[in-house]
Order: structure tokens, then sequence, then C-alpha cells
RNA sequence: GCGGAUGUGGCGGAAUGGUAGACGCAGCAGACUCAAAAUCUGCCGGUGGCGACAUCGUGAGGGUUCGAGUCCCUCCAUCCGCACCA
């Protein structure tokens, strides 16, 4: 008889073994096929490991773990990203240096980690904040500055007053902060850009060469935002300067009654002798500038504006004078700040013409009448517009391009939504900027020998209201001399934000321990790309875009060999309380995974959150749910009673076997984890039906379960006497020829409803099938059959009249 | 407004256009037990019928098809992004 299944004391017995046996280190042995899979690494929080944790780390650990008993080398790595906020105000609340309170963390976090039985490699663990890691974070924001994608402009910023910081457009939230939900305002300030925006092209295209998750890609699309149309210069009247205008609709030319200058418009000031109507313009500047962006398109269900007074444009399609307004609906942001309005065929342009009671001529046709509702639809055929008349949009849009850039007061055009990337935090804890400001050189980068740039001990990290990094204060550090002609000069005291780290970490995996280079390009040759990485929807516009820009950038310097870091990304949904509202203090539905170990232990953690429901979708925690994989584990557990001698499978279990296998081996890929763990449910009723299990099902069994729940597995092998360890045998394979039964259930149908279910050899043919579907259904059959429909295996269906 | 997703028993969820509800939870019954728990076995969408069975049933309404949870059209609801991007 058994003993009792104790997780308590075989998980960790099986976690020091693999340890002892460094069972999970990716090896250096370049000839061997590779498989690199990567979770996001986690910010090191105080709250410790939430149980949203281990769904993404336990299924990739399932494909990590399947891929080595496939014969890959396998590179399962964990690091820590732990430079950010949360530990600064901690630090200063507490009076705990940073580093302290990181240390700790990680520590707890390290040992939440290793309860749950992952397969990481631990030898390549890695930390943001390590200045062997950070180092060469900055090597690389230096190769960044030296190609012209780093540098500093005074900008309006998001400020967050409660964090004292300034953001990027991501972390802004409706208008909060994205982290501490206070209220964001706008600050001038002197920050660091990254020119992302160099790379929105690419970062777009390239997307087709990669295998993520569609929602991922239409998502990354959407935010960069690409639209292709027109600049096109329209005549200030009277004027030699001209108004530089973007549109998406250059086909639309002739059907322009006015344009729109967006309040920070420079032609304003440039033009106020001539504008008779200043002090009403000026008054609708003062007022938008009052509003926020949030606000400004908030409360911008009615639409504003004032009409420009003494200045009016030409139309050059037709050389018609039309007049120019002021409205907040145009951002200065976004192309040049001017539009050219098309009320018959934009919607915006129509409600403000419909307001302020300006014309709307139709250029399409194919829409209702243009005075009493927008035609929108880039189809119909135009009209009212000379030679374009006749044409279709596409025609008509290239047409018009050409004959603009042929005249010489227009060309094509892209425009994106994407902005470049603000990338100075007014914080302590985060990477040191490696740049100095000299006053005869200008901007300085710090060599490479000096790298790294350590960020210095200081009295007081609290940020300061000014604006100023607590770093300011530090003049013994901030005076420094330029490494360029020797004379005095200060050091950046803006750190870097916590995207800089997690922008490469997946690099440094591959050679964690490199002093002359971010990794060696050996290492990098064999690992990259990343072959599958999973990580949070809330990375996508962020983290995710983040490092593919920089991952680009490596690449065109020849420093990495791949264009693209990932080949595969998927998304995991998030775990909910089991109220099914997001787990928080404040809903008191918050569940620690330590407490579900203790109490159930890994394996029953790991088997729930795979078998919760989709991994793709949102699932609520249930205890009861977490019980019944216990339940299931029990069951497993109890096998060892019922082990026969023989080898191989049994007669009756062949096919079920062969089928399982297949099954499991297919939904580990498609991230099917509940299915593949229903199917080893099923196959367990099946050994109790039978009352045994002989040697070769067991080995089977343990071996498809192994991945998920690693330790019971385990030790079932050890107490079972098979060879080895299970985590290096073979994974199991699977016979096609042997996954059919040699008999069918042969549904019998009659006008598409099902009237018998009959028993019939596999390889019943047609005939023969309706035969036996005549003779079961003949009692449902009324009338003549007028046709006979056979899916071969499946069914027949007798269509009667 | 735009984009993405979701909608199936009491609950979580399964179903290459081919027996809807696999698997699990909860529930009910039986076995074991002095008893309970645990465990094992069986039942478990609604309605009607002792029953074989009949009939309805995958958010609503249409359509395509021999056959629709699945494909097409029109809606409704919920969730998540983005939001005057010209």
């Amino acid at each position: 008889m058994s003993t009792t299944y104790n997780p308590k004391v075989i998980e960790p017995k099986w976690q020091k073994i693999w340890m002892d046996e460094k069972a999970f280190a990716a090896t250096t042995d370049y000839t061997k096929p590779k498989y690199y899979a990567l979770v996001e690494f986690p910010y090191p929080s105080g709250q410790g490991l939430h149980v949203g944790h281990p769904r993404p780390y336990t299924a990739l650990d399932i494909v990590a773990r399947k891929r080595r008993m496939q014969g890959y080398n396998v590179l399962y790595p964990m690091g820590w990203d732990a430079f950010g906020l949360p530990t600064e105000n901690y630090a200063i609340k507490n009076k705990i240096h940073p580093r302290v309170v990181t240390k700790n963390n990680v520590a707890r976090f390290k040992q939440q980690l290793q309860s749950l039985g992952y397969s990481f490699d631990w030898d390549r663990e890695i930390n943001t904040t390590d200045p062997e890691y950070y180092h060469w974070t900055q090597w690389i924001f230096l190769k960044l500055f030296n190609a012209g994608l780093a540098y500093k402009t005074e900008m309006p910023i998001n400020w967050c007053t409660s964090c004292k910081v300034g953001l990027a457009n991501e972390e802004v939230v409706n208008g909060v902060c994205e982290r501490c939900g206070s209220p964001v305002v706008r600050r001038v300030k002197s920050q660091w850009m990254l020119k992302i925006t160099e790379y929105a092209d690419k970062l777009i295209d390239d997307l087709d060469t990669v295998d993520y998750i569609e929602r991922v890609k239409v998502s990354q699309k959407n935010w960069i935002g690409r639209s292709e149309g027109a600049e096109v210069d329209f005549q200030i009247k009277g004027k030699k300067e001209t108004l530089r205008i973007y549109t998406t609709r250059p086909d639309t030319l002739f059907g322009v009654t006015y344009m729109v200058l967006s309040p920070e418009h420079p032609y304003l000031d440039q033009f106020k002798d001539e504008i008779t109507n200043m002090d009403e313009v000026l008054a609708y500047r003062e007022e938008a500038a009052k509003k926020s962006d949030f606000e400004r398109s908030e409360l911008a269900k009615e639409k504003t504006g004032v009409e420009i007074k003494g200045l009016s444009a030409v139309n050059p399609v037709n050389g018609q004078e039309i007049p120019i307004w002021i409205s907040d609906y145009v951002l200065m942001s976004y192309g040049t700040g001017a539009i050219m309005a098309v009320p018959a065929h934009d919607g915006r342009d129509w409600e403000f013409a419909k307001k302020f009671g300006l014309p709307i001529v139709e250029v399409v046709a194919g829409g209702e009448d243009v005075q009493k509702e927008v035609f929108e639809a880039k189809t119909g055929t135009m009209v009212n517009s000379d030679f374009l008349n006749g044409m279709d949009f596409d025609t008509a849009k290239k047409t018009m391009i050409k004959w603009l850039e042929e005249k010489g007061i227009g060309h094509a055009k892209k425009n994106f939504k994407l902005r470049d990337w603000v990338f100075s935090r007014q914080r302590y804890w985060g990477e040191p900027i490696p740049i100095v400001e000299c006053e005869k050189c200008g901007f300085v980068p710090l060599s490479e020998k000096d790298l790294p740039l350590e960020l210095p001990e200081v009295e007081s990290y609290m940020p300061t209201d000014t604006g100023e990094s607590p770093l300011a204060a530090m003049t013994d550090w901030v005076n420094t001399t330029c490494p360029c002609c020797g004379g005095p000069a200060k050091r950046e005291t803006d750190t870097m934000p916590q995207w800089a780290g997690s922008s490469w970490y997946f690099l440094r995996y591959t050679d964690p321990h490199n002093k002359e280079a971010l990794a060696s390009k050996e290492a990098l040759k064999y690992w990259l790309p990343v072959d599958w990485y999973n990580g949070g929807m809330e990375h996508t516009t962020l983290h995710l875009l983040y490092s593919r820009f920089w991952h680009k950038f490596l690449y065109d310097q020849g420093i990495v060999p791949t264009p693209e870091p990932y080949q595969k990304r998927t998304s995991h949904g998030m775990i909910l309380g089991s109220n099914g509202e997001k787990m928080s203090k404040s809903r008191g539905n918050v569940v620690n995974p330590d407490d579900v170990v203790n109490e159930f232990g890994a394996d029953t953690l790991r088997t729930y959150e795979m078998f919760i429901g989709a991994f793709e979708l949102a699932a609520s925690w249930s205890e009861d749910g977490v019980k019944g994989c216990r339940r299931f584990l029990e069951r497993v557990w109890k096998l060892q009673d019922m082990l026969t001698e023989e080898e191989g499978y049994s007669k009756n279990l062949e096919v079920r076997m062969h089928q399982t296998i297949k099954k499991v081996t297919g939904d580990f890929e498609t991230l099917k984890y509940n299915t593949a763990i229903a199917a080893m449910m099923s196959l367990i009723n099946d050994f109790y039906k039978a009352g045994k299990v002989t040697k070769g099902e067991m080995k089977t069994f343990l071996s498809l379960l192994n991945p998920v729940a690693p330790h019971i597995t385990e030790e079932l092998w050890q107490i079972a006497g098979f060879e080895g360890r299970i985590y290096n045998t073979q994974w199991p394979a699977f016979d096609e020829a042997k996954t059919v039964d040699s008999t069918i259930k042969l549904v019998v149908q009659v006008n598409g409803k099902t009237r018998a279910v009959i028993d019939a050899p596999a390889d019943v043919d047609k005939d023969m099938a309706i035969a036996m579907g005549r003779e079961a259904a003949a009692a449902k059959i009324k009338g003549d059959v007028i046709k006979e429909i056979y899916v071969p295996g499946k069914l027949v269906n007798f269509v009667v009249k």
C-alpha cells in the first residue's frame, strides 16, 4: 500500500535534486538544436508573488520541459526587473536603501518561484540593478546617442504630481498616472528622448515576419498609427507664405471649403498684424491652453472655434478663396497642426461646418445627400472635381498626388501617431545616463571604458518639486570633467526609465557573465531569436514595442544577428478573484500562492492554473477547482498501487494511449493546457476502470504529466523503479495508425436529426454504412429517401421527403 | 465613435460544418463506516413519459446547407484597448 501523497516532502526533495544535478542548465554545446523559451521577468515588488505570475511561468515551463524531453538544448531563464518607483517609494518611506529593499524582495521572489518547481536555469539569473548588467544598458544608450537616436530637448512632458516624475505617453492613462492614479499635468522640461519614430515603418512592416497572436499585432499597428496621405501647401492670400497641411484624402481637394489651424499654430503670432479679430483669437487660444489634452478630447462633444478674420487661403486646385478658422479639434502635435476641411467627406469637418454654417461640397458620389449626412467611405466616384471626375478613390488619390508633385505644391507623406520616447526620469533608482554636459562641447558621452557609471550613494532619494532628480544634489558626483576637452562639466542627473533594462534583457541571458560584451557573438547567433515569448497584453505598446525598437537598432549596428527579437509572442489572461473581479487588497479577494503551495502543493497549483480555462482569457479563482486538481493528483499518486509487471500497453487501452499522447503533445503547443489535462484525467479514469496500469502505460502517463506536475511524476517514476530521472527521459511517441479505433460509432441521421448511433467497423464503406443505417433508423424513415449523405467514418444522413 | 475580444447546464469550461455539454466543480443516490470525513461506483440541460423515447435547447432575429454553437447578414449585452491622429 502506498504512503500518503505529501507534496510538502516530495516537492522540496526534488527541487533540491534538480538544483544539485543542474538539471535545467542550458549548455554551451552550440551543435545541439536550441530552444529559447522566455517569460517576462518580474518586478520584485514588496508584495511578493501574485497568483497571476505562475500562469505564464507554468505554461512556458511546460513547453521548456517538453522540449528538453524532445532533445533540445533549452534556455528558460529568469531574472529581475528591479529598478523602479515602488521600490524607491518604499525606501523613502522606511528609510532603507533601495538596494537593500531590492535585495530582500528578490530573495523572497526567488524562494517563491523555486517552491513552484520551475525549470529555470538559475545560473543565468540577471538583475537590471546590478552594475555589471546596467553597464550594458548604458552602453546601448551610448550607441543610440552616437547614432543620433538619443537627443535632449525642451518639451512639455507629462508630469505626475504625486510621483514627481516625467512619464512617457504610454504611461498616462485617462489623464492620470498609470502607476499611482494621480493627475498628470504638463510641464516643460529638458528631456532625453529616443527616436523610436525612426523605426516606425520597420516596427509595423516586420510584424509580417513574426508569429505574434493577432491582437498583439493589431494593437501595435494601431499604436504606431501609420497613415499615408499628402502634404499640400495652400497659398495665404496676398502673402508669399503658404500654409502647409496634411491630409489622407488628397482626392477630396476640390471639396475643401475652409481651413483650420490648431490654437498653438505659429502663424497666429506671425500674422498677428493682419488678423483683425486677434482679441477673439487669443481668447480662444487661452481657453484651449487651459485644458489638458485629456480634457480637450473628453469635452469635445461639441465643436468650438473662431474664424480668423483678415486672413484667407487659396485652394491650389481651383483658385478659390477660403476662410481660415482656429479650433482645438486640430492638434499641433500631429501632422502640420493645420488641416484642409472637407465637410462633405469628414465627420469632424462636417460637424464643424454644420455648427458654423460653412458650405458643404460633395466631391465623392455614392452616399446620401451630403447636406444631411457625411459620406466618409472610400468608395464611390469623383464628382465636381475637374480632372478627377469619374475616378475611384485609389486612382483619384494617386492622380492628385502626382499633380501636386508636378506643380511643386505638395507631395506624398506618411504620418505616425507614435511619438518619440521620453527617456528621462527625475528619480534616483534607475540607470544613470552616461552623458556629461560641457560648457564648451555640449553633451558629451562617456567613453565605453568608463562604464558602468555607477549610481552614487545619496543622502536622500526624495524627489524634488523643482523637477530635479535627487542626484542633482550630489555636487561631488555631478561636477566632473569633460571627456572631450577636460574642462569643467556636469553629469546628467536624470536616470533612465524602468523600460530601459527590460528592453534588452533577453540578450543578456544568452551569455550573462560576459565582461567584454553584452553577450558573445556566438551565444547571440546560437540563441536568437527567442523562439517563444509569453507576456502580458499590457506590455504590448510599452515593453514589447520598446524592446523591438532597441533590437532593430542593435541589428542595424551589427550587434545582434536577427532583425526581430522574438519569433513568437503569446499572451495570457488575468487571474481574477473568486468574485470575478481583479484581485486587490481593497476588494479582499487576493489569493497568496504561498498559501496554496502550503495547503495543496506546487503541483496542484500548477495543474490548477493550467486547467482553469482558456489560457488567453481571464479566469476567476475557485478554491473548489483547486481541490479538484489536488484530487486528480491523489488519483495519480495511487496509480502506484495498481501498477502491474506488464511492459507495453494493455490491448484495450492501446488506442487510448496513442490518442492521448497525440492530444497532449499537440495541445501543449497550442496553449490548450486545459484540454490536455482533461485528456489525462480521462485516461486516468480508464486506468481506474481497468483496475490496473501497466509499466508502459505508467511511463507514458507520467511523462505526459511531468511538464505540468513535475514533482509527483518524478517521485512516482522513482518509486516505480524506472530508470534515471523523468526530466531527461524521452517524450512519448505516438503512432498515427494506432490512434484509430477498429470500430467506430456511426451516427445515423434522418433529415439531419440523429436517430441512432451504431457500431460499425472502421473500414466500413458507403454502401454498407447506408444499409446499416437504413436498418437502424427504419422506423424513422417515413417517406421516400431522396438523398443519402455519407461522411466516411462519421455518419449517414437520409434526406426524406 | 473606431478597433479587439467574449456570450454554451447551477458553476469553470469542451466541441476539423457531422451524437452539443468532454474534463472538472457543485448536487443527488449507492457501497464502505457505529457515525462522519475521505475514498470508490453510478446519475446529473429543460419539459413530457414508469419506460424505450419524444420534444425544446449554445445572447436575439434572419440566411446558406442534407446537417450550424461553428459559415454569412442584421441586431443586443458585457469586457478590454484607442480616442477629434485630419
